[in-house]
DNA sequence: AAAAAAC
């Protein structure tokens, strides 16, 4: 097989036409002997074109005699013969070209898209979906490419992000095409950075035409932190950012609709919701909606999320309106919804779907009893920690019963939950951002997107109720690429979800003991009752009775909690116990010392090795004081 | 169970 064949199969499907090309060919050669004064294809045709051209001159000026005539007409003659062949060389020649051309064409797409593949592959994303723009690879690029504003870049630059990451790379240039998107990226991958950016240079400028860009989020917390970013990164734009919160709300009365002067506009679902009912707000003028930690607002139920975000799909009314889909993890129903909704869908997801981020340090432990999480807890807390620490419970009662039992710890801790006012919660939040408060206990309110700038241990002090709340608890640590810890307590009243939990666990590289994954499936049906309706747990109380009357004041250091520690505190389940799986049964082992002895080696290194790195709350409260 | 509105 010569060159040529090898380029008539590379252009396969694509045919030269020297008729419908002659013309371009023509101007081509043309060009090139004009410009280089070279015979690039080797037919005379430089020569040949100065003569003629000498002729054509002496032709104006009328100097041409008969004879001259005559010769002139036998010359043309042979010069007809000669072109004939001439333009069957050209017309090979420029076949050649043209077959070259196409296969170097094809042959650069192929490397694009290696090109583009690879960077899919190395970053881990998986696109489904139709004409899906490459991802970029630089921040700049999307000045370059999208217009982005040179501000907003700026302001990028400003805050030290450098390069994007993965679900920045492939949602931007989605949405800046206007697509409509479905993406899952892992807890503290860049998700709000992602939608933010194409906001911004879809927006374009600051304009009167009502809110044009809306942003849902399922707590207060997450709304004005995404009004945040959203205003650091518009610095210097003039776009008018607002949240609908109760301070926006009172401002609302004096000035009306003010929030009409929003170019983009962030609210919990409730609070719109509310506003469109009292027809306060107008939402026809909306061109991208965004639904952040979206399986959470799709969450069914009678006093649900999913009925609220139904009556704001409806008021953006807008036939140009375009939706985006944020979560760290996907709920099938959530997908067929997208798909059968969603024009032209795309969706993106970065790494394993519902997996927990790498970067945390998991481990699961047992502590026996309710009795034994305060006494693993105060552990923690005597062993020395490096803080901030997040401690979760599953209800505003137990987080308030677990508050008073560490209140009296000697260390700074907090609580909050949504029964408490918008100004305690506010001044929580920045209190435990500023370091001032180092262990926070809360409810679920807390475990989605809240961005804590370096948070050191996760504790779940109760067992979460899904995996998928696992993974967003745990995922306020190890964020942005920094290495995070999570350590989950669970009782026998944990079993049924502790198979699907130490999965997660397992997946994410952690150790995790070999009964755990060995256990039965549960029935999704039970799945669904536990998340409805988790173990009922006593209360969280250790001191006895007749302390707590005569009051607490000097003996807060836990008077009644050595005795009881060693008698009833296992260091296994009862469930493996009973299984009798000798060998296995120790990687959970209680690790941080409970008062019973260590069975295992699994966990010890671990625990080493947190010790040495943490400390000792003690001295850190005779230090700063 | 938690979260999301307020007069």
């Amino acid at each position: 097989m010569d060159a040529f064949d090898l380029f008539r199969k590379l252009g396969a499907g694509a045919k030269f036409d020297f008729k419908r090309f002659g013309k371009d060919a023509e101007r081509f050669k043309k060009d090139v002997s004009d410009h280089y004064g070279i015979d690039f294809f080797g037919t005379g045709t430089t020569h040949g074109n100065q003569e003629q051209r000498a002729e054509e001159k002496q032709d104006e000026e009328g100097e041409v005699d008969a004879a001259a005539g005559k010769r002139k007409r036998q010359d043309e003659e042979k010069t007809a013969k000669k072109e004939k062949k001439d333009t069957q060389a050209e017309g090979r020649i420029w076949r050649l070209v043209f077959y070259t051309l196409r296969s170097v064409y094809l042959l650069n797409l192929i490397s694009v898209c290696c090109q583009v593949n690879r960077v899919r592959m190395q970053h881990r994303i998986n696109v489904h979906g139709c004409d899906v723009p490459d991802p970029v690879c630089t921040f700049s690029e999307l000045q370059s490419e999208y217009d982005l504003n040179p501000r907003v870049l700026q302001n990028l630059s400003a805050a030290g992000l450098t390069i994007p990451t993965p679900i920045q790379m492939q949602a931007i240039p989605l949405m800046m095409h206007g697509r409509e998107l479905l993406a899952c990226a892992p807890t503290g991958s860049g998700k709000t950075l992602a939608f933010c950016l194409p906001l911004l240079t879809h927006l374009k400028q600051p304009a009167n035409l009502g809110i044009r860009a809306l942003v849902i989020s399922p707590t207060r917390e997450l709304a004005s932190q995404t009004h945040r970013e959203l205003v650091r990164l518009s610095e210097g734009v003039g776009f008018r950012v607002h949240i609908l919160d109760k301070a926006s709300m009172a401002a609302r009365k004096h000035v009306p609709s003010s929030h009409k002067k929003s170019d983009i506009l962030i609210s919990t679902p409730n609070r719109l919701v509310f506003l469109l009912k009292q027809d306060a707000i107008d939402l026809s003028s909306v061109e991208w909606l965004v639904v952040d930690e979206s399986d959470k607002l799709f969450e069914d139920g009678r006093s649900g999320f999913r009925e609220q975000l139904a009556a704001v799909f409806q008021a953006c009314s807008s036939p140009r309106v375009r939706r985006a889909l944020y979560s760290a993890t996907c709920a099938p129903d959530v997908e067929q919804w997208c798909r059968l909704n969603l024009d032209n869908l795309v969706s993106v997801n970065i790494g394993h779907r519902n997996s927990a981020v790498e970067t945390v340090e998991q481990e699961l432990l047992f502590v026996g009893t309710e009795n034994g999480k305060l006494l693993a807890v105060r552990d923690i807390i005597k062993k020395g920690f490096l803080p901030p620490m997040l401690v979760f419970v599953q209800s505003i009662d137990r987080a308030r019963e677990l508050f008073h039992e560490l209140v009296y710890e000697g260390i700074n801790v907090d609580i909050i939950h949504a029964d408490r006012t918008q100004q305690q919660r506010d001044n929580v939040i920045s209190s435990f951002r500023s370091g001032d408060i180092w262990v926070l206990i809360c409810t679920a309110l807390l475990a989605r997107g809240i961005d804590f700038k370096g948070v050191n241990l996760v504790l779940n002090y109760d067992f979460p109720t899904s995996a998928v709340e696992y993974i967003h608890r745990i995922g306020r640590t190890g964020r942005a690429g920094r290495t995070g810890r999570a350590v989950t307590f669970f009782t026998e009243d944990d079993k049924p979800l502790l198979r699907s939990i130490a999965n997660v666990i397992k997946q994410a590289g952690c150790p995790v003991p070999g009964y755990m994954v060995g256990f039965k499936k549960i029935h999704s049906k039970v799945k669904r009752q536990l998340q409805k309706k988790p173990p009922k747990r006593s209360t969280i109380c250790t001191t006895p009775q007749f302390v707590l009357k005569k009051g607490r004041g000097g003996e807060k250091t836990g008077g009644g909690v050595e005795g009881p520690k060693r008698s009833t505190i296992r260091t296994t389940p009862q469930f493996v116990l009973k299984k009798g799986r000798g060998g296995e049964k120790t990687g959970g082992g209680v690790e941080g010392g409970l008062g019973g002895p260590k069975k295992g080696a699994d966990g010890q290194t671990k625990g080493d090795k947190g010790q040495k790195s943490s400390v000792g709350v003690q001295s850190k409260v005779q230090g700063t004081r």
